[in-house]
DNA sequence: CCCATGTGAGACATTCATGTCTCATTATAG
DNA sequence: CTATAATGAGACATGAATGTCTCACATGGG
């Protein structure tokens, strides 16, 4: 049959084309659709074939990102033992899909908030988890949730962005911003 | 003297310019030279005469953000006392300009790294004092004063992109940052 | 073999921000 | 008052990216 082949090809060389797009994005983020297509291997004509236009290919590359996050929420199991593990846990989840975040953070900051495509249901997933931290004592009180998540996204961008210019080195990921992280939301004992 | 005089209202007019520019380009670091214009109340016309072309506006910009860096690193008096008041005044010092720095934060993930307009030394600056923290013990080891002084960026930034988009308050923005940085920095004492 | 489908290459029109220019008007110093 | 200088308004050309289209090629199934 012809035409589950054709869809079968399609949904892959689509993921493919995402991929490359992401790596380019996230090192350029003004990067042209000719660009885009060369470093995908494809043709721009092609490249216009799969995503009507730039805007097309932007949100495209944000359901991925959403899609990854919730994926990596789940992998997390946010509620299983301590807030402070499942923390980590969610970045060390997250840290593959680290460069395509910071690129749509990036992107974020200059979009009119139109119609929510999923990412109030992450801040809200992401949001629980200090919450719980702060009701079970972990975590110290006069931090809001929401500052946390966002202080979050901003150290996993910070952290991506860093790497990719070799100020950091790639491999230390969880490591440093768990620590700074969960070393302020941590409540911490008294001596 | 009329030469004097013009120097003197091109010198104002100027810093008015960049001050409405910088306060546009926060919310919208897409905003057309026409915009800017507008927003500063002058013409198109007059905008080019006083700034080349966009990449003048901002580089001025730039120039303007570092200057007012360098001004908070100063009035911080980041040797005195111990390393955490110093970064709490730092912060402090430098809310202020918070907006246009997360612009310039924004915008330098884009740029090919030229010739360096002045960044190294502040990030010297700022590397300092967590050096020094952590050779008097305050601050702990394991996070590099690189990877602090980055995250000292991020955590800005977000605070500064989040309170614009109302999702913290204003005036909480030295007690986030300061609280959730050294909580992660600052070594925890011994139960 | 033949047909259908995806593809690459490139031409083309369009849109938009930019940069430059002119000219009339305003304001300011002398 | 007069001349100098800055401004505002707008026309104009330019360049870049985008989106659309056509056509030739190749690849794969029937």
């Amino acid at each position: 049959m012809s035409h589950m082949g054709y869809a079968r090809l399609m949904a892959l060389d689509r993921e493919h084309v995402l991929r490359s797009a992401a790596a380019l994005l996230t090192r350029k983020s003004t990067a042209t659709m000719d660009e885009v297509a060369k470093a995908a291997g494809i043709s721009r004509a092609t490249l216009h074939r799969h995503f009507a236009g730039r805007d097309a290919l932007v949100r495209a590359l944000e359901a991925l990102g959403i899609a990854e996050c919730e994926a990596a929420l789940t992998r997390a199991r946010l509620d299983d033992g301590s807030a402070s593990d499942a923390v980590r846990r969610l970045v060390r989840e997250i840290q593959p899909a680290a460069g395509l975040l910071a690129f749509l953070y990036g992107e974020n900051q200059l979009w009119e908030t139109e119609g929510d495509p999923g990412w109030s249901r992450i801040d809200a997933r992401i949001g629980t988890v200090f919450v719980r931290g702060q009701q079970s004592g972990e975590f110290r009180i006069d931090l809001s949730p929401v500052w946390l998540t966002e202080a979050l996204y901003g150290l996993i961008a910070s952290c991506a962005w860093a790497a990719q210019d070799g100020r950091v080195a790639p491999k230390d990921f969880t490591h440093m911003i768990v620590e700074l992280l969960l070393g302020g939301a941590l409540r911490r004992e008294e001596p």
